[in-house]
RNA sequence: GGCCCUAUGGUCAAGCGGUCAAGACACCGCCCUUUCACGGCGGUAACCCGGGUUCGAUUCCCGGUAGGGUCACCA
């Protein structure tokens, strides 16, 4: 009897079957094969879309197919609903896949897609490793390792099970059996042919993103099956991707330090190492230090946070996208309305250090995306925006007739040199509030230049000469006479040449308008914003500023 | 601490043996302008340090330093 046998049983499964069963995929030459792997407990964050753009772009550009797979194989409970969010929130980034875990069920035939589910799979190959004696039962107790590594402290050894510290990597047929037949847990470790120090050989793996890749190879035993029957994330990772015929392994730096293991079990399987792409992290400048994003201490990490502060998601897309590529930008400035799809995405262009996340770039990338949305689409997306994170906001929105909140939204985007006001939802319903009467506030200011006896002359002659049917120049003509009758120039560059001769210039004549009609002195064209107020409106408001500085 | 990754202005970044070291964001000034926004023009501001190699290093090599990551029966 063989060991494995003790272990497993008997399986009815064979390598063979399965490369059979999983043949290399029918795709044309340079066709790219990539894939997610989000554990269901996490959610989607910046990081993970980061990458998952990556992969999107890599499969779709290449032709290939990106697939989705969920790798459960920790203890950590499963949280309901969880993939279901995962499959969602990359949706709504415009990441779909082609293959592997879907809303309902599964779709592809390299499956299943669930690594829980695979188990029978990863047994033949440690059924295998096993029977060459490259791995073995390992019967170390939880204090037997915590003392190991106080021994390897002391003697300044590097920690780890391995070598001589590996107490049962040569134990015997009956030792084990006697042990497994007693109900003694134990875990599956790869016996590594690596070695430690002085004596260890150099391995280098070729990055698609960061080039020759040179370090030690590995001499850990490392564990590949936990004592539950689960393989670990390193065994899992080298079936899966293996068997699922991925091209394509894009995943964050912080697994450049296992590579040797994936090196190893790859080379002890026999299988083919796929292309690994090592992103770099996104950061964070914390006490005067960049630091790697955390989900647990950092919202900004979260794509909520963006959702609930009102960002489009096409802003947060454009922006990665300026980071993911440093030509993006260039080709995005040349390409204004060309769809983001079409811009050729490369490995090579891609930083290899990592990037503090940026929220003025953000902005700035958003005035722009947002630029290209039709006031319709902005509107929906406010409403949308509003509907989920200000009821205020949204019951205010609703009041009001469509057409004249889009038309606020629209204000100056339509001219030669479009005003880019707009920057994410909640800034942009504030932008816009004041055409709403109960966010509408009178502020008690008055500029310098403008007495509050002079203030209250040019809202009394601006009334009395109002008329809703004049257009811009006209209506602009008689705030001009205003000025002039009330000792302010009209126009800015007198005043500048001789202030002795001016109380102010006509700007400061419109800023007490607009400071009665809108309650802020900085607007867009004031002639639009009358326009749309209409008649009534704007002559109450008007007479209450009045009332207001009497 | 071992191993690995990274190192150009405040931020994102081109450049990879000879450049007055691009560009974008931010910031400042001017122009345009009824305010603001947009746009235009201009400006402040950078090659981590030390050794080599070279006629010449930001670029190549070595050594430091700094920052980051990782050293789990988590991924």
């Amino acid at each position: 009897m063989k060991l494995s046998e003790l272990i497993f049983g008997n399986i009815d499964l064979s390598r063979e079957e399965l490369e059979k069963k999983y043949p290399e995929r029918n795709f044309p030459e340079g066709a790219k094969v990539t894939r997610l792997g989000p554990s269901p407990t996490g959610f989607i964050h910046l990081g993970n879309l980061y990458g998952a753009f990556i992969d999107e772009r890599l499969a779709s550009q290449s032709k290939g197919l990106i697939y989705l797979r969920i790798e459960d194989t920790d203890d950590k409970r499963y949280v309901e609903g969880a993939v279901d969010t995962i499959i969602d929130s990359l949706s709504y980034f415009d990441i779909n896949f082609d293959e592997g875990v879907t809303k309902d069920g599964e779709l592809g035939a390299y499956g299943p897609y669930y690594q829980s589910e695979r188990e029978d799979i990863y047994k033949v190959y440690v059924k295998e490793l096993l029977d060459k004696g490259m791995a073995y039962p390992c019967f170390l107790k939880e204090d037997e390792i915590e003392a190991i590594r106080e021994l390897q402290m002391s003697k300044k050894d590097n920690p780890g099970i391995y070598g001589e510290y590996a107490k049962y990597r040569d134990i015997s047929f009956e030792e084990a059996k006697k042990r497994i037949e007693s109900g003694e847990e134990f875990v599956i470790r790869l016996k590594s042919s690596g070695h430690d120090g002085e004596a260890a050989k150099y391995i280098s793996v070729e990055d698609a993103i960061r080039g020759n890749l040179a370090m030690p190879e590995n001499f850990q035993d490392t564990v590949i099956l936990k004592k539950n029957g689960i393989p670990t994330y390193h065994f899992a990772h080298v079936v899966d991707d293996h068997l699922m015929r991925t091209t394509h392994v894009v995943r964050g730096e912080e697994w450049l330090s296992s590579l040797p293991v994936h090196v190893e079990l790859f080379d002890k399987l026999g299988f083919e190492l796929p292309i690994y792409c090592h992103t770099a992290q996104l950061m964070k400048m914390d006490n005067g230090n960049k630091r790697k994003l955390s989900k647990r201490k950092d919202p900004e990490l979260s794509l909520d946070y963006y959702k609930e502060l009102g960002y489009h998601k096409d802003a947060i897309k454009e922006y990665l996208l300026t980071i993911l590529n440093s030509n993006f930008e260039e080709w995005r400035i040349e390409n204004p309305n060309t769809d983001w799809r079409e811009f050729e995405f490369s490995l090579d262009k891609m930083s290899t250090s990592g990037a503090l996340f940026d929220i003025n770039k953000l902005d700035d990338v958003s005035k722009d995306v947002l630029l290209r949305k039709s006031a319709d689409e902005i509107y929906d997306f406010l409403l949308a925006w509003a509907a989920e994170y200000d009821i205020e906001a949204k019951n205010t929105l609703e009041k009001y007739s469509a057409g004249l909140i889009k038309s606020a939204l629209d204000m100056g985007r339509n001219d030669a040199k479009p005003r880019k006001d707009l920057i994410n939802a909640s800034q942009i319903f504030d932008f816009i509030s004041y055409f709403f009467d109960e966010y509408f506030q009178l502020r008690d200011y008055m500029p310098a230049e403008v007495s509050k006896e002079d203030g209250i002359d040019i809202l009394e002659k601006y009334l009395a000469s109002y008329n809703h049917e004049d257009d811009n120049s006209l209506w602009f003509e008689k705030i001009r006479e205003i000025a002039d009758e009330l000792g302010y120039a009209l126009k800015p560059k007198d005043f500048k040449k001789n202030p002795e001769n001016f109380k102010g210039h006509v700007g400061h004549v419109s800023t007490v308008i607009r400071l009665a009609l809108v309650g802020r002195a900085q607007s867009p064209d004031i002639w639009t914003i009358q326009q749309l107020l209409g008649e009534t409106v704007l002559r109450e408001r008007v007479a209450r500023y009045i009332d207001e500085l009497k």
